[in-house]
RNA sequence: CGGGGCGUAGCGCAGCCUGGUAGCGCAUCUGGUUUGGGACCAGAGGGUCGCAAGUUCGAAUCUUGCCGCCCCGACCA
């Protein structure tokens, strides 16, 4: 894509009413535009990024075995009256009234709805364990919508819903999605922690929340530093065979927000294993059991002829909100930083002086081999100065620069900025374009 | 919802206390000089001062009401 044709409103003052790094750094970078309190268009830049992140979600998900689907974003109030939550739901939830004077509501979530999907195709234990999710759009009446995108009212969420027999099938469900979110979060460049959550009425053990480690984050949080470095399972794991041990592994170490502390049992992890940091939540999945299958009669016809509700879970994940996240975790003074993964595009290349014959070829030239490559790269070449155009570089975070100026093209050499460490590397154009193409500077 | 604050040009702000026909920086447009880390000079355009009442000869400025937005708290992916 070329600059000149892109649509890249970057602001160079920070606007008042934006706190946090991740909020100004948006709005600056022309990724966001906010529309009404907690609502944002998502421009070109920023709409790039949110669909990357939303793949990396999607991917892990069909790789744990969850399918997906589309939910609307509609629904109407029957279904919530049944499960008797469209009157505790309260303020929260944005009531509608079509021309015919039915009461609607702009989904908060999903149980209701593929609850009563559930049962209307799925009646025998044959039919289940089953995972179903999608994403899409939620929408929440905060009290007070903050931080920008990550405490939006408008906001985009991958939901899944587990389908089981009982509670031990259910927790192998249950186990799938926990790995998953490890997977996931790793790929998005985060580390991210999970937590016991509480699990409120329900009760059970089967309720975590993960937490992304950021110093502005929004909560305080303690654990075991061991979570913290002990990575994702990766991408070999076999969803089909016994996650348990994996889970236990992270479930045995302290960790806890705020509200589940408990200072004693921190209290025992070594000293020098102790962390409290601030995190930001990212994720949550939970096990409900029968919440909504009973009231709602979703039952199974068990082995032994008799009908009991299908055990469930859900499993979110704020996409929108992990935007927010991911800058929050890897930002400078200059800008955002985005991870390979998510990066809105896979290298600039900066034309110094656009115009000048032998800029332009070697720009244009280079611009062709990388899109040939399978690289996207957003080549700038607009007629702004070199500072501006490094400015504007920075600022929207693109892991690798290339720029291309005549005193550099004199000597036959470019150069390669990596904009996490801010080195750079002089060669020829060749072996730039070579090097980016086969993603040599990944490394370092 | 309790507490606090802010709405003046696209963005960031001053002016308000002490009423007198609106200003600065950035951005934009024109011309020129520039060109390796947000250039310089000269000129130009752009504002129902959030909205509505009221006080006054006169309101961005004072009063009242409403709307919008932000921050702290309680709540949440």
């Amino acid at each position: 894509m070329r600059l000149s044709r892109f649509f890249l409103p970057v602001l160079k003052e920070t606007p008042s009413d934006a706190e946090i790094i991740s909020h100004q750094l948006m709005l600056r970078a022309g990724m966001i535009r906010q529309q009404s309190a907690g609502i944002y268009t998502w421009l070109p830049l920023g709409w790039k990024v949110l669909q990357k992140i939303e793949q990396i979600v999607r991917e892990e998900q069909n790789r744990a075995g969850a399918v997906e689907m589309l939910m609307p974003t509609l629904q109407s109030a029957d279904l919530w009256r049944e499960s008797g939550r469209y009157d505790d739901y309260g303020q929260e939830m944005l009531r509608i009234t079509d021309r015919k004077k039915r009461d609607m509501l702009y989904g908060p979530t999903n149980e209701e709805m593929i609850t009563d999907i559930f049962r209307s195709y799925c009646r025998s234990y044959k039919d289940v364990p089953k995972l179903l999710y999608h994403i899409q759009w939620k929408f929440r009446d905060e009290i007070r919508p903050r931080f920008g995108v990550m405490r939006g009212r408008e906001f985009l969420m991958k939901d899944t819903y587990s389908f089981d027999t009982d509670e031990a099938a259910a927790r192998k469900s249950y186990n799938r999605m926990f790995i998953a979110y490890l997977n996931t979060f790793t790929r998005l460049g985060l580390k991210a922690v999970p937590m016991r959550a509480d699990t409120g009425p329900i009760g059970g053990d089967l309720s975590h929340e993960f937490i992304v480690l950021a110093e502005t984050g929004e909560s305080e949080v303690f654990c075991h530093a061991d979570l913290v470095e002990m990575g994702a399972p990766g991408a070999s794991v076999d969803f089909d065979g016994d996650l348990q041990p994996l889970v236990d592994q992270r479930t045995a170490l302290y960790a806890a927000t705020e509200e589940m502390h408990d200072p004693a049992a921190f209290a025992a992890v070594p000293k020098h294993r102790q962390l409290s940091a601030r995190g930001i939540e990212v994720g949550h999945i939970f096990n409900f059991g029968t919440k909504y299958s009973e009231p709602m009669k979703a039952n199974l016809t068990h082995p032994d002829g008799q009908d009991r509700p299908v055990h469930m879970g859900s499993y979110g994940v704020g996409v929108s909100r992990l935007f927010g996240a991911i800058i929050e975790a890897h930002h400078d003074e200059k800008g955002c930083i985005w991870p390979d993964s998510v990066a809105p595009f896979d290298l600039g290349i900066i034309n110094m002086r656009a115009g000048d014959g032998a800029c332009d070829s070697a720009c244009d030239g280079a611009y062709a081999s990388l899109v040939a490559a399978g690289l996207d790269p957003l080549y700038d070449d607009t007629d702004n100065r070199a500072g501006a155009k490094f400015a504007t570089a920075d600022l929207i975070g693109l892991p690798y620069q290339l720029v291309v100026g005549p005193r550099g093209l004199k000597e036959g050499k470019v150069e390669v900025k990596i904009r996490r460490s801010g080195e750079t590397h002089e060669l020829s154009l060749e072996d730039a374009v070579a090097r980016l193409a086969a993603k040599d500077f990944a490394n370092g």
